[in-house]
DNA sequence: TGCAAATTGGCACAACGTGTCATGTGGCGT
DNA sequence: ACGCCACATGACACGTTGTGCCAATTTGCA
């Protein structure tokens, strides 16, 4: 691996600092009564600076413009059919498991964002809107790699999520209980037997 | 029942001269193309009266501050229980049908606002961020009324919700297919078949 | 008709976000 | 080591959203 160039560096420093110097004046004053220019005062960079860094106010906590390509990635390659007898129910299992192992591994500083997304309506409409996306990947993904009609793949895609969402807030909620991977497939054999009436 | 007051009928025709103005210019030259400025003259009314009516741009689509305030009683007197023998995920679904055939009956003007808001990500993630509350009192009232434990509601009302979602939208895409009742059934079998391997 | 209360719109103001441009710094070939 | 070019930076001006304040107007009621 080829070491950065002093620039990109420099500008990994400044996107760190700037992250930083935001999450703890989020942290001391409340995410709205924050304005860019302190944030970017603390930082020690110009206001027009942030919004280079960060396309909005906002993005500052979502790891900028390019970070959901590395989720969706992950997704994507995760989702593809592995094998003859892959069914998609299992595709999207691993894919969700996948994904929560990534989200869980990295738990240093997600206690501070998770806190300050909950507490501000306009974070947690992002967040949402970040999840939609999501959704919206992978029932393309279903659709076209596993070859599911439109209506059985957002069905399939959507009941997983959500049941993928709820997981992780049951292991955030007490990690040490059982390992995120084993909390998906409780939710959704939970969630099966819940349906079951429906099931004539 | 009494005639609103002369004051009050002045104040609703002003809120949808406003709305009128509003969804004109977003059809027009979108959403983000369009400045509060614009529909305040178009309403002939000043941009500061906009925002006592509306508390941002955004809230023009969404009925006002208290739009919500009417779903939400919906949501929470259909999820009542009904009887010694009413089941959390049948009030569940029987409230997800009340709200779905409130939503369906007024599909008036639900095409122009539902193509506004699909091509406007600010929109959807306002549209997302509704969704979650509902998804929050849905929650609270399985539990507090049905005794559920919170894991137990979370998972219920989330997947119910998450099918009438896709029943709404399979309604939406052939309205003369079934009633949205009907669809509403049918995910949510859909949804018990998918997930049946996960019953152990 | 006349008074109290509510609605209205204009103004000033803070914050977000963008286009533009002069300045300074790093990368790189000679 | 030098100089050139590309890029990053910060300052300024600007449009838009949203709010506090206040005077003028209109409504409800006696």
């Amino acid at each position: 691996m080829t070491r950065p160039s002093l620039r990109e560096r420099k500008a990994q420093r400044t996107r760190e600092a700037i992250v930083a110097a935001a999450v703890e004046l989020f942290e001391e004053h409340g995410y709205d009564s924050t304005s860019v220019a302190q944030i970017a005062e603390r930082a020690e960079v110009g206001t027009r600076t942030f919004f280079r860094y960060f396309a909005d106010k906002e993005d500052v906590l979502f790891g900028g413009p390019d970070a959901d390509d590395e989720v969706l990635t992950l997704i994507r390659s995760s989702l593809a059919p592995a094998g003859a007898s892959d069914s998609p129910l299992s595709a999207a299992e691993r894919s969700a498991r996948a994904v929560l192992d990534r989200l869980c591994a990295q738990a240093g500083l997600l206690p501070a964002r998770e806190r300050i997304v909950a507490a501000t309506p306009a974070l947690r409409a992002r967040q949402l809107l970040k999840h939609d996306r999501y959704v919206t990947v992978i029932e393309a993904e279903l659709a076209q790699r596993h070859g599911l009609p439109p209506e059985r793949a957002g069905l399939l895609g959507r009941v997983v999520f959500t049941c993928a969402v709820l997981a992780y807030e049951r292991w955030c909620a007490d990690p040490s209980a059982a390992a995120v991977g084993d909390q998906l497939e409780r939710t959704l054999a939970e969630a099966a037997a819940v349906l079951a009436p429906f099931q004539a």
